[in-house]
DNA sequence: TCAATATATGAATAACTGTTCATATATTAC
DNA sequence: GTAATATATGAACAGTTATTCATATATTGA
């Protein structure tokens, strides 16, 4: 502990430890994370953004079984990114709000990459 | 796929599959987002909002073993979270731009909390 | 009611990931 | 050089998670 910056660091440490939000919202905050940073799930996301989907197309978009897309979308709506509702036989998914969108594209904006 | 939006659904999943961004930048993004989906991880971003700081002061700020920070600092600077530069004994580390606090706080928007 | 279709779910397995412990490297002071 | 301090790293273990397979539920049309 004995940095040559210690007086700056340790105000820092002190602002830092201060403001830390309860663990109970760092948890909810990484939930919303870990919910897009899987690929499988980050390209559902990725396709909800041409428009509403039910999830026969949703599986048509981005591949894979029909099981785990739909255990992946049961993720997604669970914390908040995509909301559904049935249509006659269908369930139709969209993004949930403008906030998820406006992560992804932050995100890409990061990366310094256009999708 | 007998669905009674077939005609919308259908344009949005050709659209969405045709924008579709490549496996490996998919993955890229994803790996930004998986960076910071870990409390752990989180709370280290969330104390370099308030300053650069060597290694020791960001583990009284976030707790826990120094074994354990020094991995995860390794996986945020891989994948372009923060940077560090040496400082004599020290490793000083900092947010590697403005986008990490950025998708930091979009997110807090997305939750409807102040951070 | 029965068949067909769309979606969801539970269990099991395989892969991944965070933490810990012990140790290694690098820098400074002596 | 040696000791002390700061940080990093490798291996092992434990906990988590994504996928698959089989099956269940729900809706529609006959």
């Amino acid at each position: 502990m004995e940095c040559s910056h210690k007086a700056e660091h340790e105000q820092a440490a002190k602002r830092a430890l201060e403001n830390m939000p309860p663990e109970e919202e760092v948890g909810r905050v990484a939930a919303i994370f870990k919910a897009i940073s899987e690929p499988s799930r980050l390209k559902i996301l990725f396709a909800l953004r041409h428009g509403e989907m039910c999830v026969f197309h949703i599986v048509e978009a981005v591949g894979g079984a029909q099981s785990a897309v739909s255990h992946q979308l049961r993720l997604l709506k669970a914390c908040g990114m995509v909301k559904s509702r049935r249509d006659g036989q269908n369930i139709v998914y969209s993004l949930s709000d403008e906030h998820v969108v406006a992560v992804l594209e932050l995100a890409c904006a990061h990366l310094h990459c256009k999708l």
